[in-house]
DNA sequence: CCTGTGTAGCTTCTTACCTCA
DNA sequence: GTTGAGGTAAGAAGCTACACA
């Protein structure tokens, strides 16, 4: 390390820091997880997605309907028109959307137990509120992190330009103290607050030395 | 105590289908 | 009417934790 220089490289990490709950049995964190040190979303990370609210036109298709269709609601309704060969495509009505996501904000994982009870209360299968809940975690991985990357982004930037800045006066105070043997005491210097902390915090060593 | 196996639940990627501009 | 993009339910593969023999 060259003296004087400043040091304005910045880690930024990557982990789990958001509020959601994991699953209790992983003892690790999924490693693609931003872990940014401080809150990125003001709405504690529940996404707001939308909640289709042309959903009123149910439909239900598929060969196997039997599967599927003798657990559906009244609500839904078979397209007839589409021969079976494609695969079921289930819409969620209105209400059975806006029920698991107020689930889905209290809780991001469901136990067997709260699986089947909201399984009973939407008239769903309990595979289906599974995949509901696995699909609805991805969504909200995949906006949070989209907005991390933004942030990062943003990080980057403004670091590169305080780091361009930082090498510019280094220069400047090279070619000054290459002028003339002794730095001129009224020079002012700003840095950043970390190395301000580092400065003053060091004064003090020097202070305390002196005393004793 | 260690090890192999089965199971459940999860993430991630992908596919198929629907809606809408 | 057609098309492409975006959203989403569901399937499949792979991983991990846990229970149990």
């Amino acid at each position: 390390m060259e003296e004087g220089y400043c040091d304005t490289r910045l880690g930024l990490g990557l982990g789990g820091a958001s509020n959601e709950p994991w699953p209790q049995k992983r003892k690790e964190k999924p490693a693609v997880r931003l872990d940014l040190s401080f809150t990125l979303c003001q709405n504690d990370g529940a996404m707001d997605i939308d909640h289709r609210d042309k959903a009123e036109g149910v439909y239900f298709k598929s060969e196997e309907d039997e599967e599927y269709g003798n657990q559906r609601s009244d609500e839904y309704s078979v397209d007839s028109s589409v021969d079976g060969s494609g695969r079921k495509k289930l819409r969620l009505t209105k209400e059975q959307s806006s029920l698991l996501e107020e689930s889905f904000k209290r809780h991001t994982t469901l136990n067997p137990a709260q699986k089947h009870s909201l399984a009973e209360r939407l008239n769903l299968k309990t595979r289906q509120v599974e995949v509901w809940f696995q699909n609805r975690r991805a969504r909200t991985k995949l906006k949070q992190t989209e907005v991390d990357c933004e942030f990062l982004k943003k990080c980057c930037e403004s670091l590169s330009n305080e780091n361009r800045r930082l090498q510019k006066e280094l220069q400047e105070l090279r070619s000054q103290k290459n002028g003339r043997s002794q730095p001129a005491k009224d020079s002012t210097i700003t840095a950043c607050s970390s190395c301000m902390e580092r400065i003053t915090t060091s004064q003090r060593n020097v202070a305390v030395v002196h005393k004793s």
